[in-house]
RNA sequence: GCCGCGGUGGCGGAACUGGUAGACGCGUAGGUCUCAAAAACCUAUGGGGGCAACUCCAUGAGAGUUCGAGUCUCUCCCGCGGCACCA
């Protein structure tokens, strides 16, 4: 009898769906456990080999600590809207609700092959319409309190999928999805205010267990600073220009003023023999991307509007200029200009030869500044605040300003409002009736949700408008209101919205009356591990994050954050170290590895390969290490279980046994541990190596406890399921499952060794190492350094200047 | 440019609060079994020197702190991730 994973896998999976084993409860004396995976988009290609690597190690973490007395809840569920979907279903011209009910099926078959443990009766979708009626539900409670709202602004439009993007959705003036260079399009948007959650989105950071990678990320995202806002007179004009800055302390190097081309002012003040030039400017500004606009780093490029400002602290009068270095979307998309002390003013003043003028001095000496200095320093050239540091001048001038109203402390945010609509068929559509007499009126919640129409072509039009814009029987509709004539809202909502909740629709996904039931809510929140790949650090962490809070807000959840501990794994790259890809050709298709190995190895390689959270290369070859260990396992309970008990007779043997008897007592113990401790520590492949050691050390001896076989099954259940549970039931002849039973304790008594080896060295260098019992002191521990050859010979005649005893350790002879 | 993470054998990676560098696994070599091969198992395996005991070198490079540095500090090089005219 070989190991075969064939023959076994499929056996308890069927076993443990039908026993319905992992059912949660609402409500138990057990302590709970909420363990989340970030759910999958179920895509048409199936899952990847890199899926089941997050999804093995939340797992193992739920079933450890269902072993542990734990109440666990770890549900699975589809986030089926979006793009890929939509772009099939216009492809094949099928409804992308079929498409979508075809790939989860297949999703959930992988799933069961993986053998992970599934509460099965919590699935949700986010495209079923009795998910997303709490969706839209959510979308109207934010109208209600200005949340959402109606804007008109340029937002990033990408030409290729046709619709209008978040800003977390492009990178590099790309579309996220399909790299397209996005286009700045002027359109009128719903948008989300996350903005005004920007405080506690930042604050309510530090009380997470995150890794401190993705918070930081947050945080910049976020973009706090602090700083003043200075008003600045147009001279000769009723109209003033307020800046933000961050740096008040400089306000006397300001020698001129740049407003963004798309700022309100630019035409109002505008001297007439400019308006030419400055119109110009400002049109090929409107068609520059924001790309396009970054990439001129280097050249600056303006024009001059022909008025002036009048300095608030000097006096002085400098010049107004538009540049479109200046961003709109920003501050209050102007600035005043410190050549002297900001390296892009300085390049525009030295374009256009503006003046320079040092303020801020290292050492109080002026200088001749051949680049801008940007660090704080001393004032100079600053009438009564010369003299002052940076930090002292920064107040001062605010506060002296703002007894006339020409400043005041300013927070700012890089963060802009979640811009929400998109032009395409396959998203939630937002719940509002566009009246001619009232304007947008909300849909009431007993006529939620709103059903998406089937429409004949889901092609988006790319005139801004959504496909169902097409559809005139569901779009015109009588005012709830005034009756009068109306239409429907025929955007829909970003493929971020339905994963917004996701979580706290697990916990009650049946309920028709509320989006989750009060008690329930408070019973499994928060999410206790929620383990997922990094690359929605700003998007769907973000954009849940804020969710949440607004619920919380609502009354409808009682935790201000939802997830109280991330895990992120790394990416699987392909043998060659690459990410894989079709077009690259180094694409493992998991259904393949499990079929020559099986589940627990594919399950315990990708947890064995490296750290849970770094990129590492997939290696055909390495995974036979964990099928062989495997199999390792097998032999050894299944030849122990033939073997006759009678011991040997010679004492000479017995004495030998009980020694190795009281070696792999500890071992065990340290095994537990150190699995035990690994475990919590998402350290998988640090607790494999060490079952791996217990397994070496259990084959080396003559016979094998009981006990020692069976710690190691339960050590590894969570890792291997299949496997376990066919050697605890079938071949140990246990009643009862091995997932059901109690995870091993140890004695922190056993675990310590009695005896250590004492490293000796001198001058640093390792020279000998002796036996030594635990505890020896210094005495006892020179006494052996000393008399050892290797030592003596090396130290005769010398006086040992100094011995350095580190207890149970070292002992270092300084000659 | 800014922020963050990393660089350890032929390869993936271990190494607790500074204290035996290379756990565990892959690969490779030799062996057992076999007519043979595969599988499995056993042994060896950082590099140099030595018959050996042993010894010298070695954690991207260089310096520093220390009795002692992969680990701490500084400078530099390289790789990865994020942000990017954010005033």
């Amino acid at each position: 009898m070989r190991y075969n994973p064939r023959k076994i896998e499929k056996k308890w999976q069927n076993h443990w769906r039908r026993k319905g084993f992992y059912k949660s409860v609402d409500f138990s004396k057990k302590p709970k456990r909420y363990v989340l995976d970030m759910f999958p988009y179920p895509s048409g290609e199936g899952l990847h080999i890199g899926h089941p690597e997050g999804y093995t190690a939340s797992d193992i973490f739920s079933r450890y600590s269902r072993m542990n007395g734990y109440n666990v809840l770890h549900p699975m569920g589809w986030d089926a809207f979006g793009l890929p979907a939509e772009n099939y279903a216009i492809q094949t011209k099928t409804h992308p609700r079929l498409v979508v009910e075809k790939n989860v099926k297949r999703f959930r078959k992988q799933f069961e092959m993986f053998g992970f443990d599934y509460d099965w009766s919590r699935e949700v979708n986010t495209t079923d319409p009795e998910y997303y009626k709490w969706t839209q539900w959510i979308f109207l409670k934010m109208y209600e309190k200005n949340l959402s709202y109606e804007a008109i602004i340029p937002i990033n439009w990408c030409p290729q999928c046709k619709t209008g993007l978040a800003n977390e959705e492009v990178n590099e003036g790309k579309c996220d999805r399909c790299h397209t260079q996005v286009v700045k399009k002027e359109m009128k948007q719903w948008m989300l205010a996350i903005t005004k959650y920007a405080e506690r989105l930042l604050k309510d950071l530090e009380q997470l267990d995150w890794p401190e990678k993705i918070k930081i990320m947050q945080r910049n995202w976020i973009g706090r600073s602090v700083g003043s806002t200075v008003t600045f007179q147009v001279s000769g004009h009723r109209s003033q220009i307020a800046v933000f800055t961050t740096r008040p302390d400089t306000l006397f190097g300001a020698t001129y003023m740049v407003l963004a081309p798309e700022h309100e002012l630019v035409k109002k003040i505008a001297f007439k023999e400019h308006k030419k030039e400055v119109g110009a400017y400002v049109k090929a500004a409107k068609r520059k991307s924001d790309l396009e606009r970054a990439e001129l780093t280097k050249e600056k490029s303006g024009v001059f509007t022909g008025a002036h400002a009048v300095n608030p602290v000097s006096g002085q009068k400098i010049p107004i200029w538009i540049s479109d270095y200046v961003l709109i979307s920003y501050g209050t998309g102007a600035i005043m200009a410190v050549p002297a002390h900001d390296e892009r003013d300085f390049e525009f003043a030295k374009t256009f030869n503006l003046p320079i003028i040092e303020v801020i001095s290292p050492d109080g000496k002026k200088h001749k500044l051949k680049e801008a200095y940007t660090n704080e320093g001393i004032l100079v050239n600053s009438g009564e605040f010369s003299g002052l540091y940076s930090e002292d001048a920064k107040m001062r001038i605010t506060e002296s300003l703002s007894k006339k109203k020409f400043a005041k402390k300013t927070i700012q945010y890089k963060l802009r409002d979640w811009v929400f609509s998109r032009q395409r068929y396959w998203g939630e559509p937002i719940p509002i009736i566009k009246c001619e007499q009232c304007g947008n009126v909300p849909l009431e919640e007993k006529d939620l949700p709103l059903k998406l129409p089937d429409v004949k072509n889901y092609e988006p039009t790319g005139t801004g408008e959504s496909p169902l814009a097409a559809i005139k029987d569901w779009v015109n509709i009588e005012c709830p209101k005034c009756k009068g004539k109306a239409k429907r809202e025929t955007n829909t909502m970003p493929q971020w919205a339905g994963s917004c909740w996701y979580y706290l629709r697990y916990i009650d996904p049946k309920n028709k009356k509320a989006l989750v039931d009060k008690k329930k809510e408070k019973y499994w929140m928060r999410v206790d591990l929620y383990q997922g790949g990094a690359e929605h650090a700003v998007l769907h962490l973000l954009y849940a994050r804020f969710w949440h809070k607004f619920l919380y807000d609502s009354g409808v959840v009682s935790t201000k954050e939802p997830f109280a501990k991330l895990r992120n794994q790394g990416l699987i790259l392909g043998p060659d170290g690459q990410k894989m890809s079709k077009s690259r050709g180094n694409i493992v298709n998991p259904d393949e590895v499990v079929a020559a190995c099986g589940a627990d190895t594919l399950r315990m390689y990708e947890m064995f390969m490296g750290p849970l959270e770094d990129d590492k290369p997939w290696d055909t070859k390495g995974i036979v290490g964990i099928y062989r260990f495997l199999g390792r396992v097998w032999s050894l309970v299944h030849k122990s279980e033939i073997r006759n008990p009678k011991s040997e007779t010679n004492s000479k043997s017995k004495n030998q046994n009980s020694k190795q008897n009281e070696e792999i007592e500890r071992l065990r113990h340290k095994t537990i541990k150190k699995v035990t401790e690994d475990i919590e520590g998402s350290r998988f492949n640090t607790a494999i190596s060490a079952m791996m050691e217990y397994s070496n050390g259990m084959q080396e001896q003559k016979h094998t406890s009981q006990k020692d076989l069976e710690t190691l099954l339960l050590l590894l259940a969570p890792f291997a399921p299949h496997i376990t549970e066919e050697l605890w039931q079938e071949t140990l002849k246990k009643k009862t499952s091995v997932h059901l039973e109690s995870w091993p304790s140890y004695d922190s008594k056993l675990v310590a060794e009695d005896t250590f080896e004492l490293i000796v060295q001198i001058n640093g260098k390792m020279r000998a190492a002796v036996k030594l019992p635990v505890g020896a002191d210094e005495e006892e521990a020179t006494r052996s350094a000393l008399s050892q050859p290797n030592v003596k010979s090396r130290i005769t005649g010398q006086k040992p200047k100094r011995i350095v005893f580190v207890k149970n350790r070292l002992i270092n002879i300084v000659v």
